[in-house]
RNA sequence: CGGGGCGUGGCGCAGCCUGGUAGCGCGCCUGCUUCGGGAGCAGGAGGUCGUAGGUUCAAAUCCUAUCGCCCCGACCA
């Protein structure tokens, strides 16, 4: 390709709308263009990147026997009633009506559809299992999308719906295309982890997150260094501590603490540290109230506290619930008194004199002590994890990291597949429900991950299996017409031996070029010059380094191409 | 949804408080010079100041409404 005939606006200031660095460079490298808030367009360079990352990922899926599909992006209200989430999906889900007057939504996910699909073709356990995939354009109307591609409203992602007779089928399916997606995100040149998460609202017992690690990352994970354990903090396991009966001496005293309701203002008034406070929250698990302990400088997770308790829906307690149980407004509930259920964290077990609320308004406890002052009924793992905190499988202490969830697979069971009665006919005769498993890559998302990941001051880096262009000839006396036809040819000859390379040949002077150059990040620059010519030379740079060689102009063909696939990771 | 900010040539911004002829840098066009890290000089094109209404002799500027966009938070298969 030549630049002269390409569509490939660059900028040099930074974009007033951009924050987040890949957005910046996309926008200033001529990769995308706003259109609306969350919404794109991706101009030729923004789109070939986007197509290489849909190639690895369906030749990975294609390799692990998955079959692509084409599903709509407008779909009907009915399919929806059909599994409850008409009503249940929030504001998220974009509704509109045709002009008949009927209810359609813009797909935010096509569990739906892929149902609809198959129930009526998949009869028998003769022909199963199969994984459907498909890469597609969805709409969330996220309440802000933010961060160019990282969270966008209308993005491309490629969804994937496995179907089994039985769960160990469901299971192994999981296992395949938990394989496939390590293997698309090395190939894509990724650091990252499989972390283990949050199965959400689609349920489920199974699911995790593929994180590509960096700091600018919205979600935020630890990773064990001795056993490898990595999940969400809001999941990870941590290591108890056995609890054993206080050894506590002082004596309980009730303290005027007026209008003392955070743990900064009570430990800053009393003078004592966080980790000498017990916050006791008021949940409503399952519509009943009860009591959880945590240590004043942690914070409780209400996925463990779901999991922890076995409860089908945890919530913080409302203003009135908590007056109703304490009898003290919000901000001096304590455990002392209560009648309600207590259940402490695991660090709660070790403290002791410690300060509570005294569930009485402008009032806290100070020298209390479980089991003497008050009874828990189990010590349990609820509070959020933090880097530091020990490993839940060996006891080693947690790194953190930063991510940027890119897939997620999730073990489904039966749960759409049994409310929208999708069965197949078992070999014993039995009408069952397909035991299901859906898979998610955010393929816009891995292009700013990739970003996110690969870049420095002046520009992108684009991993070699990315890059729009593997190489970028760049003729640097434009006047010279010896360079110019030695830069055309090695063009031509680049591009007839299968090399994705980009010719900029316009008439600008080298600093303007190599600038452009280092922003649109090509990995392979070849830069052809009088003075190299003279020597019967070209030069060639990567762009992740600083160094530079000069080889023999004729070898070059064959050099670039070797360093190409040096630079692509195995096929 | 709560909090904050911004809409002025293609891009980045000033002007608004204190109403009076719309300005700067980059980019774009023409010419000459220049040519290995975002060149110089000269000339030139381009703006209903987000939209609607109001106040005023007069509105980018003041008032009201409305639309859009960004950031922080809450939210998030």
């Amino acid at each position: 390709m030549r630049y002269t005939q390409s569509y490939l606006p660059t900028r040099k200031e930074d974009p007033a709308d951009a924050e987040v660095i890949s957005h910046k460079l996309l926008l200033r490298g001529g990769f995308i263009r706003q259109v609306g808030a969350g919404i794109y367009s991706f101009l030729p360079l923004g789109w070939r990147v986007v197509r290489k990352v849909e190639q690895i990922v369906r030749q990975e899926m294609d390799r692990a026997g998955a079959q692509e599909v084409m599903l709509p992006a407008v779909q009907p209200a009915s399919l929806w009633e059909e599994s409850g989430r008409w009503t249940k999906y929030g504001p998220e889900l974009l509704r509109f009506n045709d002009r008949k007057g009927n209810p359609y939504c813009l797909g935010p996910t096509h569990e739906e559809v892929i149902i609809g699909l198959v129930r009526d073709e998949l009869r028998s356990y003769k022909q199963l299992p199969v994984i459907l995939y498909q890469i597609q354009v969805k709409f969330r109307d996220e309440v802000r999308p933010r961060a160019g591609l990282m969270r966008a409203r209308e993005f491309t992602m490629k969804d994937a719906y496995s179907f089994d007779r039985d769960e160990a089928g469901a299971i192994e399916s999981y296992r395949r295309m938990f394989d496939t997606y390590n293997r698309i995100f090395a190939r894509c040149g990724f650091t990252f982890r499989p972390v283990e998460a949050d199965t959400g609202s689609i349920g489920g017992s199974m699911s995790h997150e593929f994180q590509v690690l960096a700091d600018t990352g919205e979600d935020a994970i630890v990773s064990c260094p001795a056993c490898s354990y990595t999940a969400n903090v809001e999941l990870a396991q941590l290591a108890g501590v056995p609890p054993r009966p206080t050894s506590g001496t002082a004596e309980r005293t009730r303290v005027e603490t007026p209008r003392m309701r955070t743990v900064e203002q009570v430990t800053g008034f009393l003078g004592v540290g966080a980790d000498r406070l017990v916050k006791t929250l008021i949940y409503m698990v399952d519509e009943q109230p009860v009591a959880i302990l945590v240590r004043g400088d942690t914070e409780a997770n209400e996925i463990k506290i779901k999991r922890a308790l076995d409860a089908v829906e945890v919530r913080m307690a409302e203003e009135e619930e908590v007056i109703k149980v304490t009898s003290a407004p919000v901000g001096f509930a304590g455990p002392v008194g209560l009648t309600i259920p207590i259940h402490a964290d695991s660090l709660v077990a070790a403290m002791t004199d410690f300060v509570v609320g005294a569930n009485e308004e402008d009032a806290h406890l100070t020298g209390c002590n479980w089991g003497r002052d008050f009874q828990v009924d189990s010590f349990v793992d609820v509070r959020m994890a933090r880097p530091g905190d020990p490993c839940g499988r060996c006891g080693a202490a947690f790194e953190g990291y930063k991510g940027i969830e890119v897939g997620h697979v999730f073990y489904l069971g039966t749960r759409y597949s049994g409310p929208m009665k999708a069965t197949f006919l078992d070999a014993d005769g039995e009408a069952r429900p397909f035991v299901m498993g859906c898979y998610g890559i955010g393929i816009t998302r891995i292009v700013s991950a990739a970003i996110e990941q690969n870049h420095d001051e002046r520009g992108i880096i684009w991993p070699m299996a990315l890059a729009p262009y593997q190489v970028l000839v760049l003729p640097v006396q434009y006047q010279d017409e010896a360079v110019l036809a030695a830069a055309g040819q090695l063009h031509d000859e680049l591009e007839a031996v299968g090399i994705e390379v980009l010719l900029d040949d316009r008439d600008e002077r080298p600093g303007f070029k190599f600038n452009d150059a280092d922003l649109i990040g090509i990995p392979l620059r070849v830069t052809v010059s009088t003075r190299g010519l003279k020597a019967d030379q070209v030069e060639i740079k990567l762009r992740g380094s600083d160094q530079a060689e000069m080889v023999p102009l004729r070898q070059a063909v064959s050099e670039i191409g070797e360093r190409v696939r040096r630079m692509m990771p195995d096929r």
